[in-house]
DNA sequence: AAAAATACATAGACAGTCGATACATAGACA
DNA sequence: TGTCTATGTATCGACTGTCTATGTATTTTT
């Protein structure tokens, strides 16, 4: 199991990537659509995500909105204009990287893409 | 610039393929061959380089061979039958884990291999 | 009533990569 | 002759991002 090792560098592009798709997730949220979408390949765990949205918000790339449900909270996470530039621009050079990695480990083969 | 983060937990498996293909090569090789194949978007240090290989040696993934060229030595590296495990294992793995991000990054879309 | 799922959060540990630096040989060029 | 660049191995300390473990509390399911 070295895909904890992998996953850094990452879990931002991701995060990313889902707010911009889904418009709006609250942090529980994004562990389980993340664990769906992966069928269970990766986990995103607490202490892993919500340091990354709070230095995302520190760094203004998202805003949130507090939602009561019942009685418990929920934060839900935005991105902002300077988050969407930011997101195109970590996945265009995500994608970049994964193409070049791709190329090292069986050479003549590219992600499929465009 | 991300790509420092990127090349996290793809370093080992890079190096080991790079072992497989060529079957044996030295530390600076292995620099200028990621380079060249990469077309300068991976840039190997010594100071990740090194520490890696001395890794393998212990983890006995490889062996070595030093050889004088003139008067300076070289340090060839070779997979061990244990490292060409190791190599495809953990190959299977990256290339899994290209797959999942790719799909959370551009949902639909899937590395072409096979 | 107990257990599991939901929902947020933080602290400390850990590991891998980088930047800087070091030493030495070889070849090119002025 | 002297200097610069490339070749070649190597280590140290710093950084940073993720994980494990832990904590609190509510809601749902059994």
């Amino acid at each position: 199991m070295q895909t904890k090792d992998l996953i850094k560098g990452t879990l931002n592009t991701i995060i990313l990537n889902l707010l911009k798709e889904h418009g709006q997730m609250y942090g529980y949220e994004i562990t389980q659509e993340v664990k769906r979408k992966t069928d269970g390949k990766i986990l995103i765990r607490e202490g892993s995500l919500y340091p990354a949205l709070h230095k995302l918000l520190a760094d203004e790339m998202v805003i949130t909105e507090e939602v009561l449900v019942g009685r418990r909270s929920r934060i839900y996470y935005k991105l902002t204009s300077k988050g969407h530039e930011q997101t195109i621009e970590q996945t265009t050079e995500l994608i970049g990287f994964l193409d070049t990695v791709a190329l090292l480990i069986y050479p003549g083969k590219k992600l499929a893409h465009g």
